[in-house]
DNA sequence: ATCGGACACCGGAGGC
DNA sequence: TGCCTCCGGTGTCCG
């Protein structure tokens, strides 16, 4: 599961390996093509291949960014600026090579959905295992209202007091405060994992009411989510279940993690526990977190 | 205006 | 072995 510090190792290498690289043409698989042609929204938003392919043909890579979990491909063609938003869902990873079959691992390779060959004659891959990843085609930001309304990036000097000011309102107040801070529009990037650790590093049960937290503790709980974040960066991502960055390679923040995943609290020893929290199973200390 | 809930997009893991 | 159920990040739609 990709959460911000996975998207940002993907980032990280995959800028270098694409900017400055134009695309000669699109190939989507055939699994793909058959769900666009049921109606469905497979991977390719707002777009047949057909289209997505045609517009893309000819443009070239000026620049790769992360915003929140996603991937931005900033583009170019007859010096008109493009935005191809990539993001990852449960399962996409991308990856830079000269054939399909330098693809590494079978489990991504069995399920390759976008190959963007470039004039160079390399390729860039998009695979995505559950297909729940997207890519969508748009001129900027403005042309998919959902990215203006994330929550600003968590290193952003703006991003506490903007998290502190959601936390006040009626709607957030009521929630469980796992269910706040997952949500992108309060802060960016923050996915199952890394609300778990924060939570767990924190002491604060993750079924306490966002309202019934004082404004100190949620300073600490907003400060100590930088602080995981940054960590796993750090470390390269979590390798949980299918990241892996452009060269195929996953990070080790999965066993930094003190309890995601764990069957006993690393504090105390006691049992973890587990509960459904916004749909979402999240695994807590009963003694140590409150 | 806002919110909650259902649904959509899927393969793989685990239970039986 | 094979069938069934559950899981999950995010957006949309409906009441």
């Amino acid at each position: 599961m990709p959460e911000l510090p996975e998207v940002e190792g993907v980032v990280r290498s995959l800028a270098p390996a694409a900017t400055g690289r134009t695309i000669r043409d699109i190939k989507v698989s055939d699994t793909i093509i058959r769900s666009k042609s049921e109606a469905k929204e497979a991977i390719l938003k707002n777009s047949s291949p057909e289209e997505f392919a045609g517009q893309l043909r000819g443009m070239t890579i000026t620049n790769v960014t992360r915003r929140s979990k996603y991937i931005y491909f900033h583009l170019e063609k007859d010096g008109e600026p493009y935005l191809l938003v990539s993001h990852l869902g449960m399962s996409g990873a991308w990856f830079a090579v000269r054939e399909t079959g330098e693809v590494a691992e079978d489990k991504f390779r069995r399920h390759i959905h976008v190959i963007f060959a470039m004039e160079d004659g390399g390729l860039l891959v998009y695979a995505d295992i559950r297909r729940f990843g997207e890519l969508r085609l748009i001129r900027e930001e403005a042309d998919h209202p959902p990215l203006l309304t994330m929550a600003p990036e968590p290193f952003d000097e703006t991003a506490a007091g903007h998290f502190l000011s959601m936390c006040k309102t009626p709607k957030y107040a009521g929630k469980p405060i796992k269910e706040t801070i997952m949500d992108g529009k309060v802060i960016s990037g923050c996915g199952n994992i890394y609300a778990t650790e924060a939570l767990f590093r924190t002491g604060i049960h993750p079924g306490r009411k966002t309202g019934r937290i004082s404004m100190l503790r949620l300073e600490g709980l907003f400060h100590e989510i930088q602080k995981v974040l940054a960590e796993a960066i750090e470390a390269g991502g979590s390798s949980i279940s299918d990241y892996r960055n452009i060269n195929g390679e996953a990070g080790n923040m999965q066993e930094r993690l003190r309890m995601y995943g764990r069957k006993n609290c690393p504090g105390c020893g006691a049992e973890t526990k587990r509960m459904t929290i916004g749909g979402r199973t999240s695994v807590y200390c009963p003694k140590c977190q409150h």
